[in-house]
DNA sequence: TAGTGGTCTAGACCACAAC
DNA sequence: TTGTGGTCTAGACCACTAA
């Protein structure tokens, strides 16, 4: 556990500290060296500790308490999402408890749609590489997801393609090179619906259950939307929490 | 618009930042000078200038390109929601572009029900203090809010409480001064519902609408559960919508 | 190559809570 | 009073992009 040169320092320090959590070496409730402690032991600056226990204190993991001391949360075990695992599902499932899979259940070329359209910036003519995927929780199916990914931002070759990849991955392996960059930001929208009884089935579920849809669309570094979801999750199995340090 | 120093130097950095995106001084699209004159023209270190520019990128207000520059995101408009506003829900109307009213429409003290004990960690007899509220947006209500607080915790006269404040000023407020402090996090969960008929009535919709639930749990500065709320939000009229950086 | 944002440091002072 | 976290500074070097 020593600290390098390649990776940022704060990170680091992150990784080292989640481990020590982990191993309860900080348990539950305990409080943990001053942050000048922490930045003497491991050889970087107060700053950089204080920057890696900043993000904790903002995930909930870590309560701060000024001319006292930092606390590991106790309610720790009721903090299972951090906010960025929301739109990785494979994290999400992961950290409800199960382990995730991911089965392709179609995969079309074809005019998109108005929604996909919209949110993507395309003329009502142009065509989408749709994607239909089913996530499942220890082989229970929880997720659907839509995708659309603009074909004029494709690779040639589209077929023979991996249906078990996270947005920002799929987007450098299939994306043209000169078009777009690195995802950078994403937006969403959280709703609530009764889905189709397609996409029921696909879930195993009987008509009418009301399910929370997630709308998402992905920006590129040029800030171009490149990508664009739409999910159905079972909430009662796949929990949507989070955890919030009070502005 | 100076730089005083009543409150901390990159809170104020970041509003006079917001305001200048506002006044289009700096326009959606446009280059930000970069962070070298910022803090030269405010007076203040590159550090202070940085830290209010890392919150606004955070939110998605702000693109920042290593080696280019900063950006004013010309999706602006598409990012209403501030994650800290989700779960103020006067700003959250206000974020969609109506006017916010509250109607307390019960105020009761009863023994907690299941959840409400199981969140607060009370004893099965345990009586709570029980709110419910109704938020209007230009007034059509929109979301209905039962609260819960242990009647343990508040200081002794609860009648003529106000009924339109937010949790934090209400604990503030209302809450023995010994027993807790302020709220410092929350934890929240997001579900999709059929609310009951009642609900139905109180948010004038007829039965079997699908709603956004809510589901929050308040903890103060000793890390104890201060306020329970359950929420019934008519997504259609208020997004919750979201941007995240990538991380 | 010049200028940008990204990272890190050492040091200082302040606000606050426990003792 | 002491030690904690909260804030701010000045300066340095690195990684990256555009010209």
């Amino acid at each position: 556990m020593h600290i390098e040169r390649r990776l940022p320092i704060t990170s680091q320090v992150n990784a080292i500290l989640l481990e020590r959590i982990r191993t309860q070496e900080y348990a539950p409730g305990s409080r943990l060296p001053s942050e000048s402690e922490l930045a003497g032991e491991l050889g970087v600056s107060r700053a950089s500790v204080r920057s890696a226990l900043g993000r904790m204190a903002g995930e909930g993991l870590l309560i701060r308490k000024q001319g006292d001391g930092t606390y590991v949360n106790v309610h720790i075990d009721r903090i299972p999402t951090r906010m960025g695992a929301m739109w990785n599902f494979l994290r999400l499932i992961e950290h409800s408890g199960h382990h995730p899979t991911i089965r392709l259940v179609s995969q079309v070329t074809r005019p998109a749609n108005e929604p996909e359209a919209r949110a993507l910036a395309l003329s009502e003519d142009e065509h989408v590489l749709a994607l239909g995927r089913v996530f499942c929780a220890d082989d229970v199916p929880v997720i659907l997801t839509h995708s659309a990914a603009p074909l004029r931002l494709l690779r040639e070759p589209v077929d023979q393609l991996h249906g078990d990849l996270p947005v920002s991955e799929f987007v450098r392996r299939y994306y043209r090179a000169g078009v777009t960059g690195r995802i950078t930001y994403t937006i969403f929208d959280i709703n609530s619906a009764t889905p189709d009884s397609e996409t029921c089935g696909h879930l195993q579920l009987e008509p009418g259950m009301p399910l929370l849809e997630l709308t998402q669309v992905f920006y590129d570094r040029a800030n171009h939307p490149v990508f664009y979801s739409l999910s159905y999750v079972r909430d009662k199995i796949i929990r949507l929490r989070l955890a919030q340090a009070w502005e």
